[in-house]
DNA sequence: GCGACAG
DNA sequence: ATCTTGTCGC
């Protein structure tokens, strides 16, 4: 899978954050996909080495709801863009588009570690990269960059809205397990938060991670033992 | 100046 | 994120 859009990735963080403002106005926060049409789902991460300077970049793809994996790819490369809070995207998404170069299906859904929308300008890694792949994608991170909310209740499934300065809701800190810290979920592109929060919930299985990010998260970890270390 | 800060 | 084994608790 190719994405659709491309634009260069070794920019100043001001360049960055330039480009990011730009890209905002392409966010489309419309179902471009119907729950009951997903067939499949792709889950991404990446894993660093913090002495050798490498990144180990996978992407599964698994059957839905079935969860089974269909598909696996991974992309290593050396000296990623250092991570700075609110351009995370510049480290990840260089090393996942050649990850997904390598995958031959194209899933209805994409789901990141890490923020869509509930970012400062509206564009964090899931919210860019499914712009950039043109596909609907959602963000599930495992803590808060940006907006304001309440505790949510205890029990698993329980959520509360995120929002941000403007009062607007830009996500939701979902409890995926009972006595678990929550994790914080936003819509990425073409999708809605309520379908974001019913596909992640039917994702969730044994762990607070729901499966597709969670595979990929081992995966990676996997891809980086296996190299030499 | 101080606190906050996805991974 | 990364460096790391055992270990306290349900």
């Amino acid at each position: 899978m190719k994405t659709r859009y491309s634009h260069r990735w070794d920019l100043s963080p001001r360049d960055a954050i330039a480009l990011q403002t730009r890209l905002a106005s392409r966010v489309r926060l419309k179902n471009a996909v119907r729950y009951r049409d997903i067939r499949t789902i792709a889950g991404a991460d990446v894993a660093y080495s913090k002495e050798t300077d490498y990144c180990f970049a996978v992407v599964v793809v698994l059957k839905f709801p079935e969860l089974s994996v269909i598909e696996e790819a991974t992309h290593v490369c050396e000296g990623p863009y250092p991570y700075v809070p609110g351009l995370l995207t510049f480290r990840e998404a260089p090393p996942l588009i050649q990850a997904f170069a390598r995958i031959r299906t194209i899933p209805d859904v994409m789901v990141f570690d890490g923020q869509g929308i509930a970012h400062p300008r509206r564009m964090g890694l899931a919210t860019h990269l499914g712009i950039l792949f043109d596909c609907p994608s959602i963000g599930c991170a495992k803590s808060r960059l940006w907006g304001h909310y309440a505790e949510p209740g205890k029990l698993a499934g329980s959520w509360v809205a995120l929002r941000d300065n403007r009062n607007r809701t830009i996500g939701c800190v979902l409890r995926t397990k009972r006595g678990c810290r929550p994790v914080f979920l936003s819509p990425g592109h073409n999708v809605t938060l309520p379908l974001a929060r019913k596909i992640i919930l039917r994702t969730v299985t044994h762990y607070r991670i729901p499966e597709v990010t969670r595979l990929a998260h081992l995966l990676a970890n996997k891809l980086r033992r296996d190299y030499q270390r």
